[in-house]
DNA sequence: GCCGTTTTCGGCCCGACTGTTTTCAGTCG
């Protein structure tokens, strides 16, 4: 059973749990599980196999137990117990904003509502505004939520998110009296997929600023339109939020709406029991009432006795503790990275000739770049045979001595086949710098093929990197069906390393992996999969992924300088 | 249901907004 079943079942506890007016903190603890396993690096099952549960922040003696049950009997008689006291797919309601648990049992015991569409029926009808506690505009409100969840598209990948968000700030940013513009919550965390955004400022007149973002051009539709907050629409169905404070309150504002709400939460408990409360416009002392304002984030942390946590690691996993012991890691940062080893050109699928993409990242201020164009392998257009490879190899070599302050690394993307060997001569793939192995084709092979297909590639001695693993593709592939442990455990016994391929449809792979794998001890290295020029900018992305695995410099090779990784390829032959 | 320099029992984050109410319940982030 996968960790995301897993953490489905938990998560439908909570919300019958609520339908029921359980006591508020026993839901927490379960709210609290579901978001422990969705940031598990490791599979529960695993942790039951070892008996390890207990580790999980969040997890005692009932819920291993239930956990337990589950991934060993594939069913939880406590769950199925629970479902039968409420109608069929009554906690869906919940997923209606505006609509809690109080609202949901009120819709379903009075009119046998279960759904958003008979929902939505009942108040064209006219049937819900009557109720107790409801009325024509809360009945409206709900309406529209339930008509612009369909429009919405889930959460959108941050790829596409961003360009959005930095038109909006290019548009604030530059009014008169604005300071600090910036984004927060999940997007300055660099999660991959965003439900909303957020961004935060400081002003000399709020008003001003306000008046501009809810006209802005993008905007198709105003939520909330205050002084200090505001809503919009943008197409898609994105929400963005803006929120703007008095400049010397800024550090408090942007921690409070950056951290996830179980970062929060933990750090909230933290300081409660130090006699302190905080909030967005501040510490306050409970004793004396008195309230502290911080214009940056550094010295809110260091007021509260705890080093300083970069956005990508508050998701209340053990970051609080590991900042009481100032043992927060040094993150890589973008500007560590020396080179991208993982490009296409106009040899096989890219947009642009060797000499462009060698020319760009020395622009970038890379010392390196290696171009990896794809094999021949069934379906991948215009993939090298050994004969275009060896003209490959030797336009590099000319290239190489033609252009100064980047090398050339000759490589290949060369396609794992279905049976797990390669789709290029091992004595030809011997005599590249760098040799990255993918699986492009037969997605759809069973657990135990694919895994023993990827592993193969491994073994073989020609393979420094396995490209994207999981082969998933944001918003909608699924990734592959393979055993990741097992792929990892291959990797550092055989010192293989392992790519996060920063495209932003791919961040493959994740966070969670990428955390799995660096504290296996396994090499990695940050690529973009350039198809074109541009696509080198993708390698923020891979890096915002590096930094929520909690990596360092010495965990990726591409941070390497030239001379190093040199020597470092040659050694591995 | 979890957890422990305040505790094995008694706590458990915080403020804002909205709409329905005549002082607050419900929901959200």
């Amino acid at each position: 059973m996968k960790n995301s079943d897993v953490a489905k079942v938990f998560q439908d506890i909570a919300d019958l749990l609520e339908l029921k007016g359980e006591n508020p903190f026993k839901i927490r603890a379960y709210q609290k599980v579901v978001r422990s396993i969705e940031h598990l690096p490791v599979e529960v099952e695993q942790l039951v196999a070892e008996d390890n549960l207990k580790e999980v922040p969040g997890v005692g003696e009932a819920i291993t137990n239930k956990i337990t049950e589950l991934v060993t009997t594939g069913h939880l008689g406590y769950y199925e117990k629970l479902k039968a006291e409420f109608p069929e797919g009554i906690s869906t309601l919940l997923d209606v904003p505006g609509i809690g648990p109080k609202t949901a049992m009120l819709l379903s015991s009075e009119l046998g509502i279960t759904s958003a569409d008979e929902l939505e029926k009942a108040i064209i009808e006219d049937k819900v505004a009557s109720l107790f506690r409801m009325g024509d505009k809360t009945a409206e409100n709900i309406l529209r939520q339930i008509q612009a969840l369909r429009k919405k598209d889930q959460r959108i990948p941050i790829g596409e998110a961003l360009p959005v968000v930095d038109e909006i700030l290019t548009r604030l940013r530059y009014l008169p009296g604005v300071k600090n513009l910036t984004p927060a919550g999940s997007l300055r965390r660099f999660r991959e997929t965003l439900g909303d955004i957020d961004l935060m400022g400081t002003a000399d007149d709020a008003r001003e600023i306000m008046r501009t973002f809810v006209n802005l051009p993008q905007v198709k539709e105003v939520l909330v339109s205050g002084t200090t907050k505001a809503s919009v629409v943008v197409p898609g169905g994105l929400q963005v939020d803006l929120r703007i404070v008095e400049h010397d309150a800024f550090g408090s504002l942007l921690q409070y709406f950056t951290g996830s709400k179980q970062h929060n939460i933990n750090l909230r408990e933290r300081t409660h029991r130090q006699g302190l409360k905080l909030s967005e416009y501040g510490i306050t002392n409970l004793a004396t009432e008195e309230l502290e304002k911080f214009a940056t984030e550094e010295a809110f942390y260091e007021r509260l006795g705890l080093e300083f946590i970069p956005p990508e690691l508050r998701e209340g996993q053990q970051e609080i503790e590991r900042a009481e012991q100032g043992t927060i890691p040094r993150l890589i940062e973008l500007s560590d990275i020396k080179g991208d080893l993982h490009v296409h050109t106009d040899w096989s699928d890219g947009h642009d000739t060797i000499e462009a993409m060698a020319l760009a990242a020395k622009a970038l201020g890379y010392q390196y770049l290696a171009i990896t164009d794809h094999s021949g392998g069934r379906g991948i257009a215009h993939g090298l045979d050994a004969e275009r490879l060896r003209r490959q190899i030797s336009e590099i070599e000319q290239l190489n001595q033609k252009i100064s302050g980047i090398h050339i690394f000759s490589g290949i993307e060369v396609d794992i086949r279905a049976d797990g060997s390669l789709d290029m001569p091992g004595e030809l793939l011997a005599e590249l710098d760098i040799v990255i192995a993918a699986v492009h084709s037969s997605l759809n092979q069973s657990q135990e093929q694919m895994t023993r297909r990827i592993i193969g590639a491994i073994e073989n001695p020609n393979v420094d990197v396995l490209a994207h693993p999981t082969c998933r593709l944001l918003p909608d592939r699924e990734p592959i069906a393979v055993d990741m442990e097992a792929v990892f455990r291959a990797a550092a016994k055989t010192n293989t390393m392992l790519e996060i391929n920063g495209m932003p449809t791919r961040l493959d792979l994740k966070d969670i992996h990428a955390y799995r794998a660096r504290d296996l001890g396994i090499k990695l290295v940050i690529n973009t999969d350039a198809h074109r020029t541009e696509h080198l900018e993708f390698m923020r992305f891979g890096v915002g992924v590096a930094r929520r695995g909690w990596c360092q410099t010495q965990d990726i090779l591409n941070t390497k300088p030239l001379k190093e990784i040199t020597t470092y390829l040659k050694s591995r032959g």
